[in-house]
DNA sequence: GTCTATAAGCAGATAGAC
DNA sequence: GTCTATCTGCTTATAGAC
C-alpha cells in the first residue's frame, strides 16, 4: 500500500475511535498508526504537529456531526416536540447509543489533552442555546427555558457516566426518552 | 528523610489528588514520587504491584469517605429532607466543591483503569440505594424513588462534566442545591 | 523504610529513501 | 504519500546499599 490509502474523512473517523476508547493519554501513536492502517511518519504527513493535530481534527469532526444530528434538526421548521425527538435521536447516535464516552471526559483530564476543553466549551453553549430557543418559541420564559436545557445536557453527560459505571445503556437510553417531556414540562 | 515519613493515610491522599488531577494513564511515578515526597523505590515498597496497587488504595480511601460524607449521613435518624441535605453537603465535600472530576472519568477511560470499574459500578449501586431507602421511607412507592435517586446521581455526575467543560462549578452546586426538592417532589 | 543506580521498553517525533 | 530507520526522553520496574 504505498498510495493514497483511505480518505481523510475515514482516516479521522478511525482516529475518533482511538481517542472514545483510549482517551487523549491513552491513544499512542502505535494504536492510532493501526487503526487507520497508516504507518507513523504517514500520520506525521496528514498531521505535522502530531497527536495534537489528530485531536484538533478529531473535534473538528465532531463538531460537524453534532451540528447535522442535534443542532440543525433542533433549529428545523415544525412543532417543538417533534424537533425535540430528532435531538434525542441525534444526540443516541452521536454517543453511539451510549457506547462512547463523552469528549469532555476524554479531554478534559490529564494535562494535554486539557487545551482543547474550550473547544468543548463552546459545543455545550451551543446545545443549551439550540434548546432553550425551541423552548423559547414555545412559549416558555428565557431563564426557564435555559435551566431546563441545562438540565437536559447534564442528563445526558451524566447518564454517559453511569452508562459506562454499569456496564449498561439502559440509563442513557431512559434519559434520551424522557428528554422531550421533561423539556416542555 | 530516611524513616517513616508520612502516614499512609496522608500519603493515600496525595495519590488521589494526583490521580485526579491527571487520571489513570497521567499519574506518572514521576508524579506520584513528587507529590508524595516519597521516591520511586520507597513507593514500590509501600505499593508492590506499582500504580495498579496505588490505585486500588486510592479507590478503597474514596469508599471509605463517600461512606462517612454521603451514605452514613443518608442512613442516620431524622427527618428524609435533613438527611437529603447533609447528602448534598456530603457530595459536594467529597467533589471539593465541584473542583474534583468524578472516578469514573478518571479510571473508566484508557486500557488500564478500566479494571478498576467494577469498584465504581458498586459505589454508585451504593448511591441509589441508599438515597431510595430514604425517599421509600417518606412514603415514595419503591420505583418511583428509585428512578428519582438514580436521577439524582445522573445530575451530579453530569454537572460535574458540565463543571469542568464551563471552567465554573456554579452549575455543580445549583444542582446539589434543587437535589433534596428534587428528590420529594 | 529510604535511597541511588540502572535496566528495558515504549512514548512522541524526525530524516531521508522510494 | 508511503515507507524504514533512528533519536531522545520518559515510562514502569528492579537490584541492592544504607
Amino acid at each position: 500500500m504505498a498510495h493514497p490509502s483511505l480518505p481523510k474523512e475515514e482516516v479521522v473517523t478511525r482516529l475518533l475511535q482511538v481517542f472514545r476508547r483510549e482517551g487523549y493519554d491513552g491513544a499512542s501513536l502505535a494504536r492510532l498508526s493501526a487503526a487507520t492502517g497508516l504507518g507513523r511518519s504517514s500520520l506525521y504527513h496528514h498531521f505535522p504537529r502530531g497527536k495534537e493535530d489528530m485531536a484538533e481534527a478529531v473535534l473538528t469532526l465532531s463538531r460537524s456531526r453534532v451540528v447535522s444530528l442535534v443542532l440543525e434538526p433542533l433549529a428545523a421548521p415544525g412543532p417543538a416536540r417533534d424537533r425535540l425527538v430528532a435531538m434525542a435521536e441525534g444526540f443516541g447516535e452521536f454517543y453511539e447509543s451510549g457506547e462512547a464516552a463523552c469528549l469532555i471526559e476524554l479531554f478534559g483530564v490529564g494535562t494535554t489533552g486539557t487545551q482543547f476543553i474550550p473547544y468543548l466549551t463552546n459545543s455545550i453553549a451551543s446545545f443549551v442555546g439550540a434548546i432553550s430557543a425551541v423552548l423559547i418559541e414555545a412559549g416558555q420564559p428565557e431563564a426557564l427555558a435555559r435551566r431546563r436545557a441545562e438540565d437536559a445536557i447534564i442528563a445526558i453527560q451524566g447518564s454517559l457516566v453511569l452508562a459506562r459505571a454499569s456496564g449498561s445503556t439502559a440509563v442513557f437510553h431512559r434519559i434520551l426518552a424522557e428528554l422531550p417531556d421533561r423539556l416542555l414540562g
